[in-house]
DNA sequence: TCTTGTTTATAACAATTGTCATAGCCTACA
DNA sequence: TGTAGGCTATGACAATTGTTATAAACAAGA
């Protein structure tokens, strides 16, 4: 195995997972791909021989793990914590890349896979959703709310921080974001001490 | 003026809006949304001598009308009437599309603009986000609840919709919006209540 | 050193992309 | 009837797409 830095494996997967957050599903072609990570397109079919879907959905599982890793840590000082770091994560992201970068998983997300068949990458997107809804979920039973509510709050924090990084987008403007973090917050605050 | 039903102009308008919706803004190619409105490919640069950029600026206003349109005359019967209304229209096409479709400002929105370009199309998608929080907004003052709060609940309210259908469309469930409606709804009504 | 398996390097393929040019049709008005 | 202008039809262009094939370079173990 040779290694430069990270594996040429990571780094394609890694350049992925960004430039699809970018450009979005279609439009990120596996020879920018590994010309991003400067690997050889030989490279790219060698590592992932069933193609660009194999190495989509694995773009998509990658962002899922380290997402899901800095959740889970975050929450353990509870769900308001939780919910600021996670906010705050997708800022830097949009922020630091000038408002052009967002979350592949979404980007997945809403892209229709080809004719007929069901696609590898959606359901890994629909995976990682379920993970974070999962452990915000599961935060806020341990501190008190009940099971149902924990569970339609978590999809509705999901759901609102995945549109309010969009929004950002589209507006190049952080203030959603802001709006949306108030908003959350005392919701949660609200179901946690109520 | 030739007409067939609808003007072919506006067939290729939202045609346009339909596939967008499906695959995503890059994948939406000018021939196969001339073929899907059966029109032909030079008839498109006839209507949109401006190209691409301009047909898909044109589909988000499209799009951007209709469903302000609805929103506000819902909205007249009170802010959770709107939202029920809001939520219904997106699930349908969710559902009817067998989760094939969404919106297709969201798809626009998370599309990088080509190098140094600003977009038309995205600031179109702007807009129209805009013009649903401000419909919100508005109705959430009416109704008595304070203008900061108003206007940050409109956008966690646009963005939570938005979110959940993409959600949906992962997991292939309804389920998403079937919570974050219940959210939403408690969440307004205790904001026009108290 | 020789050999085995991993990685890279190139080239080619059919298909599709946005865009442009040009020639024809076809309707409406004079 | 004729003529102008909106619309259609068709074809071409360079570029890029996913994918496959093939051969060279390389690494490490015998």
């Amino acid at each position: 195995m040779t290694e430069s830095g990270a594996s040429a494996r990571e780094r394609i997967v890694a350049g992925a997972a960004d430039m699809i957050s970018r450009r979005g599903l279609n439009a990120t072609s596996i020879r920018e791909t590994a010309k991003h990570a400067r690997a050889p397109l030989g490279s790219t079919y060698h590592y992932f021989p069933e193609g660009k879907q194999q190495l989509v959905t694995e773009a998509v599982r990658y962002t899922g793990e380290w997402t899901t890793r800095s959740l889970r840590k975050e929450l353990q000082a509870g769900p308001v914590a939780g919910l600021l770091a996670f906010l705050a994560l997708w800022r830097k992201i949009v922020v630091d890349s000038d408002f052009r970068a967002g979350c592949p998983v979404l980007a997945v997300s809403i892209e229709e896979p080809a004719a007929g068949q069901t696609s590898a990458a959606l359901a890994a997107a629909a995976d990682v959703f379920a993970a974070w809804e999962g452990l915000l979920a599961d935060s806020l039973r341990e501190h008190g709310v009940e099971p149902e509510r924990a569970a339609q709050l978590a999809t509705l924090i999901v759901a609102a921080v995945e549109g309010t990084v969009a929004m950002c987008r589209a507006k190049r403007s952080t203030e959603p974001l802001d709006r949306t973090a108030e908003q959350l917050r005392t919701l949660i605050r609200a179901a946690v001490e109520g």
